[in-house]
DNA sequence: CGGACCTTTGAGCGTTATCAAGTAGTGTGG
DNA sequence: CCACACTACTTGATAACGCTCAAAGGTCCG
């Protein structure tokens, strides 16, 4: 479980790329899905990889389902945390789905800094941030390239501005539009 | 619960158009990641429809709820279908980040009959396939338009008939090779 | 026969990928 | 202190891809 800083679960892939899948902020486990099935027999190369130095907390996934069988209170966390994970999943889902590259952009800075503010989101308040646009491009399905030109076009229009590790948020409304297509 | 028939799981969205997240089989719980939120505060408008006739089982969430606590066969058994479903959502999620169209739909019809038929697909046997090219298009975030020009360009390749409600395989190996992105 | 729905096909265009070059910033070693 | 490499980001030109709009054919059903 990850315990300070930020991390990223992902599926590494035969051609080269990666698809990044969650994002991992303090409290996140970082293989979820996997915590139960004791043979591991999944196939794709799941792996996870840190963003910042960050602290992990281990445990025994084995003594885990232990509990989970005497304990019905460890058995509700894990379906609430699942239930969560499907959730987010197919919002993600959604997104790659039915946005293009402005929307898609947009929805994943909007649902990160609301995931790791944990309030609401502030107009020219800067949020540290530790991705790449690599990390971008590799979470929304782009080329670093075009996520390049995205951002470029975003603060052209005085929407955000992203660099040195900072986001800052100019325009919440239009961004918000623009991650919601409302076509 | 589903008992039999085909049915589809999906995200009606404001601007008309719908994400498919997950196809129904016989056995497949229609609304999985709700069962356990009582107070049903997702905001998304979740929905389900049939594709052929369908017979449903019903269960009350709340008993099954109540059995979670006591019996911790329960409890295991929807942990394993919420895992067996974020997998699956995160194996979409890699289909529509990195696939272009024709992995995607390829990828689609491979999983659905793989599914549908439990064990491995054979060359030449007919499938029956009861979704509209809509019903493809929304699944894999594609318009109709493309899909049926992707379907056809598959026919034409002599990999794969569909039509009728039926889909047959010719040459399931390069469908696999379009499929997982090796490329 | 008419209407509704599904599918196919064409033309044009907007979006995104690809390839390539150029600009910083940063750290390394001479 | 200055080449040098390395990485991240930007920008341009070109091409592939997928969308939109439109029309036509097919099937089914009233």
């Amino acid at each position: 479980m990850l315990c300070s800083g930020w991390a990223f679960r992902h599926v590494q892939l035969s051609n080269g790329g990666r698809q990044i899948l969650k994002f991992l902020f303090p409290g996140d486990v970082v293989f979820s899905e996997t915590l139960l099935s004791q043979a591991e027999a999944s196939n794709p190369s799941y792996s996870a990889k840190a963003l910042t130095d960050i602290q992990l907390c281990s445990f025994s996934a084995g003594a885990l389902r232990e509990k989970c069988r005497s304990y019905e209170i460890a058995a509700q966390a894990l379906l609430q945390m699942l239930t969560e994970d499907v959730r987010t999943a197919y919002e993600l889902v959604t997104v790659l789905g039915q946005h293009a590259a402005e929307g898609r952009i947009a929805h994943l800075l909007l649902s990160l800094m609301r995931r790791v503010s944990q309030q609401a989101l502030a107009v020219d308040r800067r949020y540290p941030f530790p991705l790449r646009q690599q990390h971008v491009a590799d979470a929304v399905g782009l080329t670093p390239v075009h996520v390049s030109r995205v951002l470029t076009s975003f603060r052209d229009r005085g929407l955000l501005t992203l660099g040195d590790g900072m986001l800052v948020f100019h325009d919440l409304a239009q961004l918000d539009r623009i991650a919601s297509l409302q076509s």
